[in-house]
DNA sequence: CTCGGTGCAAAATATTTGCACATTA
DNA sequence: TAATGTGCAAATATTTTGCACCGAG
């Protein structure tokens, strides 16, 4: 049994007010002026629940893992220069999990893509 | 200037002997009986050196880092019941950068897949 | 000879866990 | 009140770094 809890309430809204895809530690900075005591334990721990839920996403972007409250289907890009990870939407998916379905013999769920580049801003300024 | 050293053939061979996708850890110690000076920081100083050469693939699935000496095209399945990565060889792309690069304001060099599910052998014991 | 590479140990990160206490249904 | 959630500190990974020495070119 999940009950509520206002540090996971706090997690949840955090995340999904923002768009920068931030780590568990940038979130228990943004929730500490509001919420003093709550501690790192708990933002990850809720975190992990969230995700378990389907109610956030994780994007293993290599080392620290980030989250994203957008849970409709997008993806996302890597910036080399800034090391900052934004959205890409497209309105076609390609069918990627259907074509897929067909040469692979086993299970397939869902799937998440990562694009490596450079993010609108860092392009511009590299001309 | 990159030279030779025997521990950076060995981890490139290593790597790509296998297919199971092995964390640093694994490789070190499947190097460990043959070399058995070699030293954890060795492997991983090879493996960042190898990526950036463009040797082999960090496949980001998660927590732990693993690498893929098969650079030719293509995608990986991480199984929920035995947590390993598989292969996901696909003919066919979908011209996914391209379509990517047409909504997105910014500049895409490359992209990885990563499916979840559940692997052959899992898919199959579950029924 | 001269740098890049290595091994080792220690440091830096990132995440998880045990436990006593607080809180929710 | 029964069970889940929390805070704190300690334990676990996981990866990186400083440094003296080794080895390839």
């Amino acid at each position: 049994m999940v009950r509520h809890s206002r540090q996971r309430d706090a997690v949840l809204a955090n995340l999904c007010s923002r768009y920068d895809h931030p780590s568990a530690e940038d979130i228990y900075l943004s929730l500490k002026p509001e919420m003093p005591a709550i501690s790192l334990a708990t933002v990850y721990r809720n975190l992990a629940q969230l995700e378990s839920d389907g109610k956030i996403i994780r994007i293993g972007s290599g080392g620290t893992a980030r989250y994203d409250g957008n849970i409709s289907p997008h993806y996302h890009l890597s910036c080399l220069q800034c090391s900052g990870v934004v959205d890409v939407f497209m309105d076609d998916d390609c069918g990627i999990c259907e074509k897929a379905a067909k040469v692979f013999d086993g299970t397939i769920i869902s799937h998440s893509v990562l694009f490596t580049g450079y993010c609108s801003e860092c392009s511009k300024k590299r001309g």
